[in-house]
DNA sequence: TAGGATCCACTGGTGGATCCGT
DNA sequence: ACGGATCCACCAGTGGATCCTA
């Protein structure tokens, strides 16, 4: 192995069940992200916030041994468990929706929930909160998360609703207003990238790509309460 | 009749029906509020726009010939009719909330919507909009409106739960979010006025003193479809 | 392009503060 | 003090735009 002046880990096995990735996440608790990203890439340079994008995502997915790249699948594949961050203010308070998947408004006919990604990838997420206070990044304490059957509901008519709209050509109405716990926003790697949809009449439109996210005031309230329903 | 360079105009007889006032309602659509003003006044000074705080709503009193002044009674006292004006922008939304009435957070105990003058208030209600475009103010098509009976029970329910709050000690629990229709926000003529009501253990609690308001995107609604129901 | 996310200009609403006239 | 209203600083959420790695 190389040696460096900042030295390297190699990303860990993928963990054989959930004590495991559990003991894992809790390892990194109070820990400071830009620390083990020196650690990892065995440089020594943050960078500014906005060129830092995405990697906090990355580098907790090898952290925790996951089955990094953009599979179709869960994050830890035998455990069927989905692993996402969170970034969190000073008060604990989520700062972003969470980003959950894109959605080609061409499937909405197709789609429903039972058999979508979207509910397998929900059925079982790993929250790990990213803490941005005074200047630093910390690891927070991970959250386990289920649905509860209720829960599930609320997510279910969210995507019935939304999916609902754009299946019947009412791909302009669709704002990230809608939905109790989930919305649909654009997601785009260029803004000028388009995506298609069938309108009213069935005429091709053409829109910008969009994805389902989570809304923050959802993720702050599963944090406090699991089971919460938010209202009902 | 003393002369002066501007000719003053002397306030009309109160009107003796809803079809006379309707008339001079409608005489008014299109005219330019700081000619009015000028006329009657006078004085050629429309002033900077915070110092004209209030005297729309005076001036139209005058114009149509409401019984001026403070009485806790309706505009046009024979017709049980009151009359507000309301602020549009350019493209016809209203820019502010609209002032109903102050409330007395002492009084929430013995209020009840049935006998309470916010009731007698919005019984009947003469809008006269103000727009408000490219730097003039103009005056626009009046509405008559009385809730219908599906509107009044959202004020009634409006009602009840900002005045149940209030009367079971959680004053600070009441913020200009809650009410579909109606909010209860601070309304003082100094930020330090104090008014008192007993909190949740019998407590004299001093807060600022508060007003009924009438969402503006209910006066928007309203506009469009006079028995909008919002929502449901 | 797909998965991992964050940035940011704008806007609508909130929570008071303020102003006029009687 | 009360009835007539408007002003404004701030904040949360929206509607995209943008960035990284594989």
């Amino acid at each position: 192995m190389s040696r460096s002046p900042l030295v390297t880990v190699d990303p860990p096995a993928p963990p054989r069940d959930l004590a495991e990735l559990s003991a894992r996440a809790q390892a990194l608790v109070g820990r400071s992200v830009d620390e083990l990203e020196r650690r990892r890439s065995g440089r020594d340079a943050p960078g500014p916030s906005r060129e830092r994008k995405g990697k906090v995502g990355q580098l907790v997915e090898q952290l925790l041994g996951a089955s990094a790249g953009s599979r179709p699948e869960p994050d830890f594949v035998g455990l069927g468990i989905e692993l996402k961050t969170l970034p969190l203010d000073a008060a604990g308070r989520p700062k972003e929706s969470t980003f959950l998947c894109s959605f080609s408004l061409g499937d909405a006919e197709r789609a429903d929930w039972a058999s979508s990604g979207l509910r397998r990838k929900l059925a079982h997420v790993l929250f790990v909160p990213i803490v941005h206070a005074a200047g630093e990044r910390t690891i927070g304490e991970p959250l386990f998360w289920r649905p509860s059957s209720a829960q599930e509901q609320i997510l279910r008519a969210d995507f019935d609703d939304l999916v609902g709209l754009i299946a019947l050509g009412q791909v302009e109405a669709v704002t990230a207003r809608l939905g109790r716990w989930l919305q649909i926003r654009p997601k785009a790697a260029h803004g000028r990238v388009r995506t298609h949809a069938f309108g009213l009449d069935g005429e091709l439109i053409s829109t910008i790509p969009r994805g389902f996210y989570l809304r923050a005031r959802v993720t702050h309230a599963l944090l406090r309460d699991p089971h919460t329903l938010l209202d009902g």
